[in-house]
DNA sequence: AATATCATGTACTGGCGAGTAGATTGATCC
DNA sequence: GGATCAATCTACTCGCCAGTACATGATATT
């Protein structure tokens, strides 16, 4: 059961997910109260724990901060990678993508994604953070060229369409309350539809 | 002509030349290099005067952000107010507010509005702050509920609408670069299109 | 001429927070 | 059973930066 020795694996377990939940009530003050306002040693008293400890298992601020954006773009790069898998016309593909893009943009480590600016990384990190953003961009770009060449997609100049939805989307990393009653998927599946959709009466 | 000797007048206007100076100073930083990253000392040194000046002409550096972002906001609902008097149907008068208030985010104080997070500010600056954006997302909500009663815009969640709409056009505060070659007319006259006719082809 | 007001600078204080040194305890390994 | 390694703490250093005290010279006011 519950035993106080351990084995192996289970103390790697237990390191990880010591780990795991030092990054997770990072990321959150990080979005709550944002990155500069946010000490470790608030993160730390957070958990009952010590500042050094951050240290021992995540590295320095920024270190911390680059793991959590990563992993935010992760996600979002696998949704990517899905969406071309997906059977369908271009529209109905990027429809999908964006459903899924919309909803990682409201968890944790999505947010992080936007709310994050260059300036709060160091150099090389904000480089490794732009690149990955670029490659979320670029496989996005193709999906709309994509519709358009099947011509489910209205013809238009890609890249300011590739930002419209894309700031459309991101906003609720700022306004939506993980809390609140509002669920992500209603919020994304209903964003994907005026975007989809326009404004105008049809 | 240039007279070391100034008059009352000259004089006044002055004090706010060089105030209009330093707040411009001020926000330019702010956008370029965010708000936590620019010190008071960094603005001062640009314009190659002491900090203290700073606190002579505008007060301290809460006082300097929430008068950069009221003047965004100042701008933006000077917009909406425009466009509640244009003639034509609803959408044609959310079109002509949705154009400018892209190009108003796109200038110093207008994208100051959008990359401040309520945490820079102290409390009650923040309160405010809140206050007025509020004020601009209830006038949009009126003009989008103008558009559907009229018929012009597709029926749908206003909120969800006003908050898709917003989240397009705030984005390029956070990509468009003032100096690039990209006019901020076209670039919002190509986002108020996307979003009013939709991605999927008619 | 005396005095108040403005513009501006130099030089300081005080606090916060990132990051580190080093101690301690306990478990693991040989 | 000593040597190593992991987990964790306390207690520091050091630099930055908001904000202030105060000086000084210039103008304006009466």
């Amino acid at each position: 059961m519950n035993s106080p020795f351990r084995n192996k694996l289970q103390r790697e377990s237990e390191r990880l997910e010591k780990r795991e939940a030092l990054l997770l009530a990072a990321v959150r003050m990080f979005n709550t109260k944002g990155f500069f306002a946010t000490s470790l040693d608030d993160v730390a008293a957070s958990l009952k724990v010590s500042k050094p400890l951050i240290y021992h298992y995540l590295g320095n601020k920024d270190q911390v901060l680059l793991e959590c954006v990563t992993r935010g773009l992760e996600e979002l790069r696998r949704a990517v990678q899905d969406a071309r898998l997906i059977k369908g016309d271009g529209l109905g593909r990027l429809r999908i993508f964006l459903q899924k893009y919309a909803e990682i943009i409201m968890e944790d480590f999505g947010r992080c994604v936007i709310r994050t600016a260059d300036e709060a990384l160091s150099k090389e990190s904000a480089l490794r953070f732009r690149q990955l953003k670029k490659e979320i961009d670029t496989e996005m770009r193709t999906l709309i060229r994509a519709g358009i060449k099947d011509k489910s997609i209205a013809r238009g100049d890609v890249k300011m369409i590739a930002f419209t939805l894309a700031g459309a989307l991101n906003w609720p990393a700022r306004w939506h309350n993980p809390n609140g009653k509002d669920s992500a998927r209603v919020i994304a599946a209903d964003m994907v539809d005026i975007l989809t959709k326009g404004l105008a009466a049809r």
